[in-house]
DNA sequence: ATACCCGCCAAACACTTGTGCTGTCAAGCC
DNA sequence: GGCTTGACAGCACAAGTGTTTGGCGGGTAT
């Protein structure tokens, strides 16, 4: 028998719970199981109340039995009835070679904050994202430009070809830079023709994190 | 007689008002006129229908008549009040010469939509702001590549430079391209130095958004 | 074939919930 | 004292809304 994985939905499903983001979003309340089944052309309330059974064990949605209007969807997009997931602590400027204060260094509930996409943040590990502002063009062939904002997942390690932020000891300095083991040293390679890479002893580097996003206004 | 100033309840209404805010955050959807009448021992639904009535007509909440627990605070509550104003529709793809469905062919409302740092869209004008997913790498000299999500602003004119989606009328086609005006002609300009320029007669294009901001994942 | 499960349909049912109507009562005003 | 008004009470009704039951057709497994 071919299962669906428990992640899968139907066609039909899926349009009920857009249905549902948007009439949440738009109204305010949640549609009532009748103004899905008219929205979608369905032809019983009983298709729409057993849709919603299975998007209830699958976690999309969550339900309180008898009550009206009690539909909130729960996976993905905001839901979570108007508290905001999505802010990332703004924790300073990374350029070439220039400086950047540690993360643990500001306090991440003082700073500026940047409301980031869902998608570009696992919201379940949201925690461990943060964001700084790029200084200069050092990453202009990585497609991240003077002003951008970078997003980036707080990790210490990183494989070949990743970005990363890197902070060289010696220099006390922090730079965002493609990051690859080279046997005993790191190569920091800037995306950027006109720059050189940068050779350092694996000791010497301590990887802050990991870019996961970039967002960029054309205002 | 002495008039209750318009933005000034009663010890009452107070208590509904906060009664309701606290379910609304709590559950994720309104009370109904029973829960407010149990919670606060109010010894009728009529009481609190009334009270409802004047916290309606003072602007403290919304309502929709006849809805199930459709009660909506309006006032306080920072920003948005529960909905979230930084969702802007996901119309579809746009490419280098590939065909784009028109925004007014595609219903906002049943659209998927992503999230959007306030930042890049002006909220004020947050209903002419739509996104587009981009293939192809025609732009890639702009640093936008392929897979990243463009958000633009509804408009029908730009200056010269700017980065626009443009429909190619003979073509029934739309593109992602830099605009300049040059005489009789328009010249849609790629970012990308394998690739041409069109030129077109002014009065085959009509400009549909500019674009505002980019957002790109890397997980 | 037969049996079974899934997704759907139709209709009835029963609970939930907003509304309307009729009073009561105290306070203010002529 | 009469009259009006604001706030509340009690109750019944009707509309809104979730739930359930029985049935149907097309697949799949036995």
């Amino acid at each position: 028998m071919r299962r669906s994985s428990p992640d899968t939905i139907s066609a039909r499903q899926t349009d009920i719970f857009h249905y549902i983001e948007n009439f949440v979003s738009q109204y305010g309340y949640s549609p009532s199981i009748r103004d899905i089944q008219n929205a979608l052309n369905i032809s019983s309330t009983s298709v729409v109340a057993y849709n919603l059974r299975i998007l209830t064990a699958k976690g999309w949605i969550e339900r309180e039995d008898k009550i009206s209007r009690g539909i909130r969807p729960k996976r993905n997009r905001n839901g979570n009835g108007g508290i905001d997931l999505f802010r990332v602590p703004l924790l300073g400027t990374i350029t070439a070679g220039g400086p950047l204060p540690e993360p643990e260094e500001v306090d991440p509930s003082s700073a500026d904050k940047v409301t980031v996409p869902p998608d570009l943040a696992d919201v379940s590990r949201l925690g461990d994202v943060y964001a700084l502002k790029v200084r200069g063009q050092s990453m202009i062939d990585a497609l991240i430009d003077d002003g951008d904002i970078v997003l980036l997942r707080f990790q210490n390690t990183a494989e070949n070809g990743q970005m990363v932020a890197a902070r060289l000891l010696d220099d006390n300095a922090v730079t965002l830079k493609k990051f690859y083991h080279e046997g005993e040293r790191v190569r920091l390679q800037p995306a950027n023709q006109t720059m050189s890479p940068i050779y350092v002893p694996a000791d010497n580097v301590v990887i802050q994190g990991r870019v996961v996003g970039v967002i960029r206004s054309l205002i």
